[in-house]
DNA sequence: ATGCGATATTTTGTATACAATTTATTGGCT
DNA sequence: AGCCAATAAATTGTATACAAAATATCGCAT
């Protein structure tokens, strides 16, 4: 309950969480809010100082600077593994939604853009079959949902977006598996790139 | 202290956690103890198996050639970094700390060299100057001292891991970012070989 | 003797109560 | 009026008490 409240801005990221406040809100006594808290902390999601209170996370653009090249080579390295290990029925789920995001992209569709994307990558990581892994980009992937940055927004950057992918389906199909960390290193940095212009432009407004 | 606990391996893998009897040999109550069980869990040293109980988590050859791949990656990456950012006071410092390897490698104090291999690692992570970096490889690093495997302890394998010290080495002073890099992931996978061969001369016996 | 079922005990999960510390408020002083 | 000290309120941290569920024990029948 209180990763969705943070991830759908309900908790903004700053923000002091009282404890007698939040429990009664949330209709439970302090002592499981605070075992919450706890965990949500090791996250990163929130911020424990002792005596003094709980806060949600801020990301800075400079987390960012440091979280994408991490997320790059994590996601890179799935790229590899699944190009290695992708039978030919796994191609086929992934060509399925490879199709959908086409779609979602043709009718400028950018929620079930993301939906999808976020399912693909799933897919892909469940392919790669490193479990840890797998929670490591978990892990990164849910500090990332606290910067509401979608840099998708960006004129044009659906249309890349989907180039990478298609760059993407294309090496796994051709079960080149450098090819394919090489694409999602790039599909990620690119990202990188379009933040970097987003908040750019916030800044100048 | 339950950290500490696990890995001295007062506590051990595998092993369920009476709170009620842990709580009284810390002499502290069950809350507090309970709020650091969900803080380990987030961490990955404990497993909580709801309405079962706490179980200090196993980490399994698998696991282990699950992780370092990963762990190379990022220390590689580490290494890269460190290699663009070295000054010549910091080069004086690492160099410092690889003489002390050095000598603990003759003297084969096996235990000293650990030390030192740990806090030249964390200095080398200081320079490259990435906190979700350092915070990924601070994740991993605490999971793998779940397995109380030394490989250094092998026939050969403290000489090896010092000469892996001594390519970095000279890759950093070359300022070869990129050499470094190899070096590194090198170094942490041949670590994953001797570990290999350790839990097989184990099975055998 | 062995397996099953009902009861008793233990153990986890949650709520409440209290202690310790921090933050806010009030009154007095310059 | 503004600032500081002392006190009051609120908030975090910990302990205890209770509820719910799982495990263990005991008795009974086969």
């Amino acid at each position: 309950m209180l990763r969705q409240r943070i991830f759908s801005q309900a908790l903004r990221p700053g923000q002091r969480l009282d404890e007698a406040a939040l429990a009664a809100d949330l209709g439970i006594s302090r002592t499981p809010l605070r075992e919450a808290l706890k965990i949500l902390s090791a996250e990163g999601l929130v911020h424990i100082k002792p005596r003094r209170g709980c806060f949600v996370a801020e990301l800075t653009l400079d987390d960012l600077e440091e979280i994408f090249p991490i997320m790059a080579m994590l996601e890179g390295r799935v790229a590899f593994e699944a190009a290695l290990k992708a039978g030919p029925d796994e191609l086929k789920r992934l060509d399925a939604l490879h199709e959908k995001l086409e779609k979602h992209a043709a009718a400028r569709d950018v929620d079930r853009y993301y939906e999808v994307n976020y399912v693909f990558h799933n897919a892909l990581q469940e392919l790669a079959g490193n479990r840890w892994l797998q929670h490591m980009i978990g892990d990164l992937r849910k500090l990332l949902r606290l910067s509401r940055h979608r840099s998708l927004k960006l004129e044009g950057r659906q249309q890349e977006s989907l180039a990478e992918h298609r760059a993407l389906m294309a090496a796994l199909h051709g079960r080149d598996a450098a090819a394919a960390e090489d694409v999602m290193k790039r599909h990620l940095l690119a990202q990188l790139v379009a933040l970097r212009r987003m908040t750019a432009r916030q800044e100048a407004a």
